[in-house]
DNA sequence: GGCGGTGCTATACCGGCGTATAGTCGGCCA
DNA sequence: TGGCCGACTATACGCCGGTATAGCACCGCC
């Protein structure tokens, strides 16, 4: 990570493919708007000007940024398909820290306002409604819903990754502390939290609520 | 003066309130770095100048939001809590637009660092850390991660509150749209998504991964 | 009636931001 | 070898952020 100086690998990359990772490391860190070019500039060992030329503008390598990422993760999720056909949109064993990392930077850009992120999330919220017709239709009989909230926890989760991490003990970004939430998550999906009686309460105050606000 | 809203009620409001109140509805709405005092002190009606003089500095006004949205919050769950014993620290029926605004603002906060919502946060994770070891004690082998992961999803979602919505195509910081992610919620906790047979495989590549983690 | 303090405004200041521009270095080709 | 072009730097510019300061209007008190 740190590359300082004198890593050799790191040292060979054209200076435009250093801006861009450190940009990306950077944005994922801090979230656009706390980065500069000047920060990204010095990360990447080269003065703020050459951003500009190579880039044309902040926000132009930002989208170059997006498109590099989500590729890279499409690509990703593309092998892990074809190699075991895990079908599900839930979670994917995801270690290592490249894909860590590029995890971290789309949930950032997803609170940063990126078009493209976006587009993902609701590519996956799609994804996810098929899904659920096929593999699970007894869980909800409102598909749409359910997806939503499921790929929005799923992806908030990370967002909330500082919080999470302080918990855990473990920063969830690295491997260790990923599998282990993703033991937890295992035991999420498996298990129904809450026991019937529970839940019979609960949908009744919605519906009680529902029928109010439409009453109002 | 006479700014935006006629409303009289608001312009009955000391000065002092009406900022206080215009600076937690734009935190909530764009966070704390994407908001300037000018926009406060335009949407409060009174001059910049005013923040300083009531609150010091800007920071000094967003804990004052802080403490003053997490003193409503704590005392909206103790009359959730004595009201209906509803212990379950997963999610309430918070319909109220004033609760749902605070939601909002909590759930920016987290985002934005505030070191308030994250005490908050810890402290919603250990009730449901001793809510699981009561209620559910059959769920997991590790409570504490359990727990993170369910407060961190749950606040999580509301941070992708952007996207949850265009999925759902209904604000989910609105009434009708709190309405319908909580019946989805509701079904989510009450089924198992996944069935034993994926489950399995999933824990077997998590301690494959684990193994291989340690073993490197 | 004078008078001090308080709520409030107007304006200025300084720093950091993204951006623009002029200029330097070095390799490649005629 | 001369010249050109792309990579790269140094410096400056305009803007806007939070903050500081000076001054004004009002109101209770002696």
């Amino acid at each position: 990570m740190g590359h300082a100086t004198g890593d050799a690998a790191y040292e060979d990359l054209t200076a435009r493919a250093r801006i861009r990772d450190a940009a990306i490391r950077l944005f994922a860190e801090r979230g656009n708007d706390a980065t500069t070019v000047r920060d990204i500039a010095q990360a990447a060992g080269v003065s703020p000007g050459l951003l500009r030329h190579h880039f044309g503008s902040k926000e132009a390598l930002r989208e170059a940024c997006d498109h590099y990422v989500l590729d890279r993760i499409v690509k990703i999720k593309e092998e892990l398909y074809v190699e075991n056909k895990m079908a599900s949109p839930s979670f994917l064993p995801s270690v290592h820290p490249t894909i860590l990392l590029s995890y971290k930077y789309v949930t950032r850009a997803l609170l940063d306002g990126s078009p493209r992120a976006a587009a993902m999330f609701d590519d996956m919220v799609a994804l996810t409604e098929q899904w659920l017709g096929k593999n699970a239709p007894g869980v909800t009989d409102d598909y749409r819903a359910y997806a939503a909230v499921l790929v929005g926890m799923q992806s908030g989760m990370l967002a909330m990754h500082d919080h999470v991490s302080r918990a855990l003990g473990a920063d969830i970004f690295t491997t260790e502390g990923h599998l282990r939430m993703a033991g937890a998550l295992t035991d999420f999906y498996s298990h129904p939290l809450l026991d019937p009686d529970y839940v019979a309460k609960a949908r009744e105050a919605i519906t009680q609520l529902r029928a109010a606000a439409e009453g109002a």
